[in-house]
DNA sequence: GAGATTAACTTGGTCGGCCAAGAAATACGC
DNA sequence: GCGTATTTCTTGGCCGACCAAGTTAATCTC
């Protein structure tokens, strides 16, 4: 209904007017910036673990496994905030992977006990690694100000955001504290 | 296999030490914040789009078919930068929802036409408004300039990780137009 | 102690994403 | 022209993520 680009079909004959930007999202282009960042800041992690036997989203996963040790799978919920049923599936996989281990907790029978495998433990160093590249990419140009000040401000943003979404593991440990 | 917690397993003896943050990910800190924030931020703009009958990442679909008007699947795809099967399956759930059709191009029997229906421009309207009110979440409490501040930071990153999945719309708009 | 409630998973379904492999039509090379 | 790419889209499979509904076990109530 506009744009008749009628020529190529390369559509980019919209030279430096309306600054590139959707009409439906011009009330909001950070959080554009955010949803583009986010898909490739997940995109390029998802890179970097591919290599280790790791899909995206497995890796807080297994960071938690790895500085709690043993975990109830209902802290572990907790702890990652996501929805049981993910945790679940995730782990059946995680664990015929052999990054995890699974038995039912003595204490409580319908609890089950989780805990990153020897081998996963290999894993930790590389993840660490890649985890530090992945640092290094996406802060590339940025001297210690800005990256002060993005961190700063993506805080306050996550505050903003755990508020309205009120199931946030940041509220809820800054509660567990007082 | 560390973090002999030993006592309750709540975990979280660890009183103003390494600040709570995983040792897996102590190497990225900022990038643990921007997973926190992007899930977080989709979480929020998928409560505001499920009034709407849009599930998250639709929106995106919709945003460029409504600036564009009847484009190629091909450039759809280049636009988002999504999978072409990711697309594919948008696009069919899309259709029988209601919000696009799609048809045959005349020119190239193997193409696909595809339009926003004219019942899906009512959305624009209301996704922009929540579109603006996720904007509003999202950065409150933060001033003009913080807010710019962010803006900038985030279009550096963006910029970082594009040049590193090298698959970025962005460099291809200016590649473009040199 | 029997009954209702709550807590801790699991299963099934759906959607957004990706990859790999295929089918169909166009473009290219000769 | 004919055969070979190349483009365009689709299908199937897998994973992360959600919701809804169900199961089993602990807990709370009386």
């Amino acid at each position: 209904m506009k744009a008749d680009t009628g020529t190529a079909g390369t559509a980019q004959d919209d030279p430096a007017c309306s600054g590139q930007l959707p009409l439906a999202a011009q009330n909001g282009p950070v959080s554009l910036l955010v949803s583009r960042v986010a898909r490739l800041h997940r995109i390029a992690a998802g890179k970097a673990l591919k290599g280790l036997g790791l899909y995206p989203g497995q890796e807080f996963l297994m960071m938690h496994l790895w500085d709690a040790g043993p975990v109830r799978q209902s802290e572990l919920i907790k702890a990652v905030d996501l929805d049981p049923s993910t945790v679940t599936k995730m782990l059946q996989r995680l664990e015929q992977a052999g990054h995890v281990r699974r038995r039912p907790d003595p204490d409580d029978r319908r609890a089950v006990l989780v805990e990153a495998t020897d081998s996963s433990c290999g894993l930790l160093t590389e993840v660490q690694r890649a985890w530090g590249e992945l640092e290094g990419h996406t802060l590339a140009g940025l001297d210690a100000d800005e990256r002060a000040q993005l961190a700063r401000l993506l805080g306050r943003v996550e505050g903003n955001l755990c508020k309205e979404t009120a199931d946030c593991p940041e509220e809820a440990r800054r509660a567990a504290l007082r």
